[in-house]
DNA sequence: TCGTAATACCTAAGAGTCTAATGTATAAAA
DNA sequence: TTTTATACATTAGACTCTTAGGTATTACGA
């Protein structure tokens, strides 16, 4: 991302969403999932991806079962049923954001 | 705007867009105009205004001009050939930016 | 006329979100 | 065997914004 400042605000959106369509993910995993869709332009770091998932765990949207690959240890994240309602929401809300932007800046790109 | 998150990151570019349609303009006025295009849903806080205007100011995208009516005084900003360059810039890193989004969301909305 | 709202500029403290850096540890690849 | 990738996590500091405060003029309604 060329500029990342545009970035703030949405990851919570991203993680929820990529949850949503994903199921069960862990940590490293949604922020190679993310690279991917984003064709490497949008790295989430992990000193912003954990603490969110820390907490929008402690906001009842998420939850957590940690599993054991030999030694190597997962932390699963899945969508609460509060989280399921959430995604719709954050998304509908970003799309609003975009709709704006779009009066305020008078464009109208080809998507 | 219900996530006002989402803005960050988006006042510069706003400026300089709203500067380039309109040409010259004092700070309050952007903020009404803003507002107008946003139909109230975006209202530019004076915190967040004058000192991103400073900044512009001094990083040679924009010049100002005092004028006065009656005993009231406005600070016109306009462009400088600087910021005329940049404006188009911000917007398709902006347009970049929602792409991405819409991958990675994995959203295809009707504008 | 008198108070309030709108106009018009500005700054500062603090909140919130992110990056960069650091730490620990295992597994795979060169 | 050394580096890279995987996998978790925290912390200091940067950056952008909101909230609150300050000053002053003009317009409007009671």
């Amino acid at each position: 991302m060329h500029n990342p400042e545009l970035l703030k605000g949405t990851l919570q959106t991203i993680i929820l969403k990529v949850l949503a369509d994903h199921g069960r993910m862990y940590g490293y995993e949604i922020t190679q999932r993310v690279k991917e869709l984003s064709a490497g332009t949008l790295v989430l770091t992990e000193g912003a991806l954990y603490p969110t998932l820390h907490k929008l765990e402690a906001e009842g949207l998420l939850t957590t079962e940690r599993e054991s690959f030999g030694k190597r240890v997962r932390k699963y994240y899945r969508l609460t049923e509060s989280g399921k309602s959430s995604v719709l929401a954050r998304v509908n809300e970003f799309e609003a954001f975009i709709r704006t932007m779009f009066h305020v800046l008078q464009i109208r790109p080809q998507f």
